[in-house]
DNA sequence: TCGATCCTGTAG
DNA sequence: CTACAGGATCGA
């Protein structure tokens, strides 16, 4: 489940919980997490204390006091969080890392597409802005959208452009701007990407309360009640602008979801 | 720009 | 059984 919003979330839950704590050993439980480091290598790596842990994109940046940075992607079911001990991990545990003072942290992952390396920098060489960030101006998305003839929704997906938009806040930012998925996003004019802007950066700020809320309450687990779709997953069903059907298309072999008489 | 691919789980 | 899943990369 993590998009954006929710890898922030898990990141500031993190930061409260692991910050200073010192890994005294580090597991890599499916060899391909990695790739393309040897994770003989990772796991000889992850030492030391923990010093920062902040978020890039949909990576968790753990930064230890070797200077080093374990980067972590949870793709489409990965979860990191800790754990009062390392034997009462899961099944489907990707990594994990014990502390000095005996909790661990888990990478858990059912389908394992997630990714763990550890890097000598904070290599985020080709990713764009942050959305959430002040580099994120409407000047800027104008720019980089008159540039790109990808249909708006490809637009929005693409990590070189903006950074850590997903599939399904993507299709909800276009709804709201009323922007049509399959257009050329350099087809619209000025008012209709400054709507944009203001969506992304509205709909990202709501999920990421809301998702804060979700992990924050005890137990592993979540549910973000607050934030409930617009078009996304509602094939079929009335769209709250028009009352006529959301319809469902594939895009860049993926789901999207829009109204196509508000979105033109 | 497409399709396949990495995996497992779940819904229909 | 098939289709699909909130991601990203690779090669044709």
């Amino acid at each position: 489940m993590p998009e954006l919003p929710e890898v922030e979330a898990v990141c500031r839950k993190l930061r409260r919980e692991a910050m200073g704590a010192r890994i005294t050993e580090a597991n890599i439980q499916r060899r391909r997490i990695t790739s393309p480091q040897d994770p003989a290598e990772a796991e000889s790596l992850a030492s030391g204390t923990i010093d920062r842990i902040d978020r890039r994109a949909k990576n968790i940046r753990i930064r230890l006091s070797s200077g080093l940075t374990m980067h972590v992607h949870l793709r489409m079911t990965g979860n990191l969080y800790v754990i009062p001990d390392h034997r009462l991990r899961p099944l489907a545990t990707s990594a994990w890392f014990t502390f000095e003072d005996g909790r661990a942290l888990l990478f858990e992952d059912t389908r394992g597409l997630g990714t763990l390396q550890v890097r000598a920098d904070d290599d985020d060489a080709g990713l764009g802005p942050e959305p959430l960030s002040r580099a994120f101006t409407p000047d800027v998305l104008i720019r980089t959208a008159r540039a790109s003839k990808q249909p708006a929704k490809l637009f929005l997906l693409d990590q070189r452009r903006i950074a850590g938009l997903g599939n399904i806040y993507a299709a909800e930012a276009l709804h709201a701007a009323r922007i049509n998925p399959k257009r050329a996003i350099s087809r619209n004019n000025e008012a209709k990407l400054r709507a944009l802007h203001a969506a992304i950066v509205r709909i990202l700020r709501d999920a990421v309360r809301s998702a804060c809320i979700a992990y924050s309450r005890p137990g592993r687990f979540r549910e973000a009640e607050g934030f409930s779709p617009a078009v996304y997953d509602r094939e079929g069903e009335a769209c709250l602008g028009c009352g006529r059907p959301i319809r469902r298309i594939t895009q860049g072999g993926r789901s999207t979801y829009y109204c196509p008489h508000c979105q033109r």
